[in-house]
DNA sequence: CAGTGAGCGAGCTTCCGCTTGACTT
């Protein structure tokens, strides 16, 4: 045993520090946090100041056990979590479950893992600051009451009552995309007439090419439009003006956990929580720094290295030292920047983490690269007929700097200014060669749907959520069913164009796809009818300024400014009004929006929340005959469906007609439409619309099925219901509907088993469960 | 689970932030 110990948060970190420190330092790790508040209650003690109770949870008994033995074992345990709020708190909990005395126990930190920082922390260690523990304490307390209080009021105030929850992170991200997706329907587009016109000119090598130059405004109707190029017909057109004027692009800074996410996303197409996946395998291998983190530096070990990068490749011309700052208030900059650990590695092999791999390297390479440097041309040319200006602009790279090797994506919402081509070298007072001019018919946009890195980088502004925090965000939102991520069909829109060549104005109507979306987030409706109940009883916390707030209170806290329990009960007493009053008062909610009436019996037809989900409703219960009931289809939403619409799904359950002599119904259940033939059910395919869909479609998928199932199948005991079946992780007993799994040492001969043999592993399973929640994967059964 | 939808009441669920593997139907 080593006679100092010292504790850090990840394990990876641990190995490099201890080559750092050498023999008379052990480091180890404790994985984050091994102590929270009680899981099944609420775990504080409001009445008594708002006292937590801690414990350690089951998956940290092991690391806790461990740490202890290593602490007997050594002379002094050096604390050295993370230098943030959490990480202070970490070590706190640590001297607290150790027996370590905070009068006197070392407590050190460093940004980034180099031997200089790390030797300079060991030189001055400090002691633990309780008033940042205690910043830490009221933060997770504050959450844990906001979650606690709130999800029972959902589970008793909301028509359907399957595991509901709020959070002060969660509810708020569910509104931001409540909130644009009501933009995006309220919004009606306008449209306006863009004019281009084309003429020829003699490049430098004196062949002629052809150039765009803009109208001079965006006229509101097609007669204006058509009036212009009326206006131009038989016109001269010369060059009037010339300017030319030097531009600069200037690189992004090195990446962050929001901005690798949005930047694999825009570029590479991967989900956040993907990007993470494949982050932390590059960081466990060692070849880049750590992965969640809001701080822009590199340290300066890593900037000499970067230097020599580029100027051994590019050369001195390429090079321009930067220091980024953090945009971000809410920022706690424990860790350095993304960046690769060793920038000689340019590429590694393995190509899913090799894409993300080479935008990390790339993007911290430019960080530190000069500015490209441009020109730009804007000439003005005179309409003789009506003396007015055509706008032709061009760009020349006059010196590339950083995009030599990396340019940042960009969102859609953002990518207005189109493409700047290269003009060829034109003269004042020339004659241009005219070739033809277009009014195009153009709509004005709605804001765009969030996709998950959007999402991200909406909550980094707020300041709402953490490094650690965003992909489990997006991932609670879409499990809980209040955020869909899905794809969308455009629809096809008619829009204008006007043309003037040779001195003829000619009319045309083209189509064009809009509305088409790729993985972008959708609220459901079960999302839009929570978000308005918390919104209406709980504006405080749903507030998109809530966060930022209490993040100040704090800050106070950790200065020693302001007393943990109090800033807690100033928090406590209204918010647990607004719980009691609500309870006492608010109506259970349905979301009912009322659709018209039924043209056949006379009934309203309604729109709402039922316990199973989105539904229309014909008629009430107190009428003497029984209310009709459908469910809504997957894309349609009780906010916006219309009467017309909704009669339509009245249309289920159809009979297609007979198959091998037996009838084919089609039906939607619980978990999606399916077609039923022979006392089977067969789940209909994606792209398969249960009100159009025919028995032509739905024969080859029941021979498919039937002959997939019969190639899994193993053994079959019909009248138990119970089956062998093959799974992708090897053979498995299926009674009914569950799932059991088989001993490992009869795997090798399930196809022997007897009908004995089942029950008995059956037995076997339900008197002994497996221990573990597995992870709760939602996958279709058949 | 292949239907249902009211209301009652059993017994269940839930937060955010710090870390990785064990395990998978």
């Amino acid at each position: 045993m080593a006679k100092n110990l010292v504790i850090v948060e990840s394990p990876a970190k641990a190995k490099t520090i201890e080559k750092i420190l050498g023999t008379d330092f052990e480091v180890t790790s404790c994985f984050g946090h091994i102590r929270d508040l009680e899981k099944d209650d609420m775990g504080v003690d409001i009445q008594d100041n708002f006292r937590p109770k801690y414990i350690i949870p089951e998956d940290k008994e092991k690391v806790v056990k461990d740490l202890k033995k290593m602490a007997k074992g050594s002379e002094e345990v050096w604390l050295a979590t993370d230098e943030d709020r959490e990480g202070e708190a970490i070590s706190w909990h640590l001297s607290e479950v150790l027996g370590l005395d905070p009068a006197s126990t070392k407590r050190i930190v460093f940004h980034e893992i180099t031997k200089p920082a790390i030797e300079k922390a060991v030189k001055t260690p400090r002691l633990l600051d309780m008033n940042l523990v205690n910043a830490q304490q009221a933060r997770r307390i504050l959450d844990r009451i906001v979650g606690f209080e709130l999800s029972p009021v959902l589970w008793r105030k909301m028509s359907m009552r399957n595991s509901l929850s709020a959070g002060r992170v969660q509810s708020v991200a569910v509104r931001l995309i409540v909130e644009r997706e009501r933009e995006i329907n309220q919004f009606t587009p306008t449209s306006s007439f863009k004019v281009d016109a084309y003429f020829t000119a003699k490049d430098t090598s004196g062949k002629s090419v052809t150039f765009k130059a803009e109208g001079p405004t965006k006229f509101k109707s097609a007669e204006d439009a058509e009036k212009f190029l009326q206006s131009c017909i038989g016109a001269e057109y010369t060059v009037r003006d010339i300017q030319v004027k030097p531009a600069k692009k200037s690189p992004a800074a090195p990446f962050t956990t929001s901005t690798l996410q949005q930047e694999a996303s825009r570029k590479l197409g991967y989900s956040v929580s993907k990007t993470m996946l494949l982050a932390q395998k590059l960081y466990e291998s060692g070849n880049i720094t750590y992965m969640r983190t809001d701080s822009v530096n590199l340290s300066e070990t890593a900037m000499n290295d970067i230097q020599k990068a580029i100027t051994g490749s590019y050369g001195d011309k390429y090079y321009q030292a930067r220091k980024y700052k953090n945009k971000n208030d809410a920022a706690q900059e424990a860790h350095e920047a993304i960046r690769p650990t060793y920038m000689e590695n340019s590429s590694i092999d393995d190509s899913d983490t090799k894409r993300l791999y080479d935008l990390i390297w790339k993007r911290t390479i430019a960080s530190q690269m000069s500015d490209a440097e441009l020109e730009k041309t804007i000439a003005k040319i005179n309409i003789s007929t009506n003396n007015e200006d055509l706008t032709a602009s061009g760009e020349v790279l006059k010196f590339d700097g950083f995009l030599k090797v990396y340019l940042e994506g960009k969102d859609e919402d953002e990518d207005e200014e189109e493409k700047e081509g290269v003009l060829p070298p034109l003269s004042l007072k020339q004659v241009l060669g005219f070739k033809e001019m277009h009014a195009t018919e153009r709509f004005s946009r709605p804001p765009a749907r969030y996709t998950e890195a959007s999402l991200v980088k909406k909550l980094e502004e707020l300041g709402i959520g953490r490094p650690s925090t965003y992909a489990p965000t997006i991932t609670t939102v879409q499990k809980r069913n209040y955020v869909e991520k899905r794809d969308r069909e455009g629809v096809k829109r008619e829009y204008r164009i006007l043309h003037l060549q040779n001195d003829q104005v000619s009319k045309e109507t083209a189509t064009e796809n809009t509305g088409a979306e790729k993985a972008k987030l959708f609220p459901t409706d079960l999302g839009l009818v929570v978000t308005d109940f918390l919104n209406q009883y709980f504006d405080s916390v749903m507030d998109y300024g809530f966060t930022a707030k209490i993040e100040n209170e704090f800050d106070e806290i950790a200065h020693g400014k302001k007393q943990w329990s109090k800033m807690l009960n100033e928090f406590y007493k209204p918010f647990h009004k607004d719980i009691e009053d609500t309870l006492e008062n608010a109506e259970r909610v349905k979301g009912e929006h009322l659709l018209g009436t039924d043209p056949e019996s006379g009934k309203p037809v309604v729109a709402r929340m039922g316990r199973y989900g989105p539904m229309i409703q014909i008629g009430s219960v107190e009428d003497e005959e029984k209310p009709r009931f459908a469910r809504l289809k997957a894309d349609q939403s009780i906010e916006t469906i219309n009467l017309e619409e909704a009669m339509e799904l009245f249309k289920l359950p159809r009979i297609l007609g007979e198959f091998e002599g037996t009838e084919v119904t089609v039906n939607i259940g619980r978990f999606g439409p399916y077609a039923q033939h022979d006392k089977k059910f067969y789940s209909l395919k994606k792209e398969m619309d249960p009100y159009t869909v025919g028995l032509d479609e739905i024969a080859p998928l029941i021979v498919e099925k039937r002959a997939a199932k019969a190639e899994r199948t193993i053994k079959v005991f019909e009248k138990e219901k119970i089956q062998i079946l093959k799974g992708p992780y090897g053979p498995y007993i299926k009674q009914g509907l569950r799932n059991f799994k088989i001993p490992k040492e009869k795997i090798d001969t399930a196809a022997d088993l007897t009908l004995e043999d089942a029950k008995a592993i059956i037995e076997e399973v339900k008197a002994n469960p497996p221990k573990k929640k597995a992870a709760s994967r939602k996958k279709k059964s058949d």
